[in-house]
RNA sequence: GCGGCUAUGGUGUAACGGUUAACACUACAGAUUGUGGUUCUGUCAAUUCGGGUUCGAUUCCCGGUAGCCGCCCCA
């Protein structure tokens, strides 16, 4: 140990360092979503990391933009955040060119987001999130399509409608239920929160607290639940009739859920969160909903949006837990030993042929024995080994192994290329 | 922001307040010369940091730092 002090190895606080390894298996998820998305005709974009201040705080809480953000004033004096999400960036963008843009957009967004806060589970400082948002879509349409997109993504992972539940409900059924009830903007506010905070309650403990809400013997949740409102009702049908649909086309794992109400701020319409139905995983992995006010806020007309997002540490829990992790090499295929130096120049031409083809190879380059190479190959990840030789070059004919099973194929050239593209 | 718990090689663990900090795995080097994961040998490598109590601290106390778990919050 030298006099000093070692500079530190480990990443700073509360974000991940992704090795290969990591990064590949993240990926390869990002893969799955991107390719659900595309079948549905989703775009993707991107924006940078860095946004103006004011973007967040004309939106959002002073204590979350003061307190949980990254946030620094620049060389130039002026006040930048790394983007905590991506709505907000996004309306950014709509607002923009809402004149050349061609409505209803989807589209989509992967990558990165601080967040200045304390570490838990599933919570990191930074984290990668998918953003999801169908922008322009008014009424029903767009919030079915939401819940179905959140749906389908789970289902290209491999999972079954047991594996999560998708809890949703009405913004718009509550606000008609508070208002109906003539409660004020800040009583209707602690009503969601306490509506929010439903699941972690005793019963005796809600019962006793939503009872400050009652007007007329009912709070609002028992106004819906009588169905004598028509304002109410008329809401309370409208997502009857999207859980229906939901049902027709063979979601069986839709409930609806009257404590999911997705924060206080810019929800309109339908919420709904996905949970893992395995209950050590207690983190919602999916969230949404409609926030139709948010666009306009950059001038002009309103234009709706409906959207979800959810996060890289959620969702690579769930499919942990769930077995349905994706399998993801983030080296060569296929490793080409030499037998000796002076077959190197050959295993190089053999491995161009195959990379010709579009498989990835890694040619060895030491002098070590045919064994060790084997042995490289294995610790290295590498699913098939061939080795290249004078007696592979004469006969045309390889023996390519697979390391897992030890299982060896005498292939033709054509056959390893084959053989490879499959794997 | 508040509270609880934890801190030993790269990883996982061990060590009545006592002398050379132990074990396993990993890594690296070698022993089997065109085909590995077996075996064997060797090597590298740790008490989070700063104070205090003590003849003596990995062990006890205080503080910092970091991590884990709750609460708050969750855009």
């Amino acid at each position: 140990m030298s006099d000093k002090a070692p500079l530190s190895t480990d990443p700073y606080k509360g974000v991940r360092d992704f090795y290969p390894e990591d990064w590949a298996r993240l990926q390869a998820c990002f893969d799955i979503v991107r390719k659900v998305l595309r079948e549905y005709g989703y775009e993707e974009y991107n924006a940078s990391p860095l946004e103006r201040a004011e973007l967040y705080e004309a939106k959002t809480s002073e204590e979350i933009v003061n307190d949980q953000t990254y946030t620094f004033t620049d060389r130039g004096d002026r006040r930048v955040t790394l983007r905590p999400e991506m709505t907000p960036s996004l309306a950014r963008m709509v607002a923009a060119k809402r004149r050349e843009l061609v409505f209803p957009l989807r589209w989509f967004s992967i990558g990165n987001r601080f967040r200045y806060e304390r570490m838990q589970k599933g919570r990191l400082r930074e984290f990668y999130q998918v953003d999801v948002d169908i922008i322009g879509l008014p009424g029903p349409a767009a919030e079915g399509e939401a819940v179905v997109m959140a749906y389908e993504i789970l289902r290209a992972f491999g999972a079954q409608d047991e594996d999560f539940t998708i809890r949703v409900n009405s913004r718009a059924m509550l606000n008609a239920a508070t208002s109906a009830l003539g409660l004020d903007e800040e009583e209707s506010k602690k009503y969601l929160g306490l509506l929010d905070r439903k699941n972690k309650m005793s019963a005796e403990e809600f019962e006793t607290a939503r009872a400050d809400y009652r007007k007329d013997g009912v709070d609002p949740l028992e106004l819906i639940e009588k169905g004598t409102d028509e304002a109410v009702q008329a809401e309370y049908a409208s997502l009857q009739n999207l859980m229906d649909a939901f049902a027709t086309r063979g979601m069986t794992n839709v409930v609806f859920d009257p404590a999911t109400v997705r924060g206080f701020l810019y929800y309109t319409g339908l919420v709904f969160e996905i949970f893992d139905t395995n209950p050590d995983n207690s983190r919602a992995l999916f969230g949404g909903g409609r926030y139709d006010g948010l666009i306009g806020l950059f001038g002009g007309e309103q234009i709706t949006a409906t959207g979800f997002a959810f996060g890289d540490v959620t969702l690579l829990d769930f499919l942990a837990t769930h077995n349905l992790l994706p399998k993801a090499t983030p080296g060569a295929q296929v490793f080409v030993g030499t037998p000796t130096e002076d077959d190197i120049a050959s295993a190089q031409s053999f491995a161009e042929e195959l990379r010709a083809s579009g498989v990835t190879v890694l040619v060895n380059v030491s002098d070590k024995p045919l064994g060790d190479q084997v042995k490289e190959a294995v610790k290295r990840g590498i699913p098939y080994f061939v080795a290249v030789g004078a007696e592979e070059m004469k006969s045309t004919c390889f023996r390519l192994k697979t390391l897992a099973s030890s299982e060896e194929e005498t292939l033709p050239m054509a056959g390893v290329v084959s053989r490879l593209r499959r794997s």
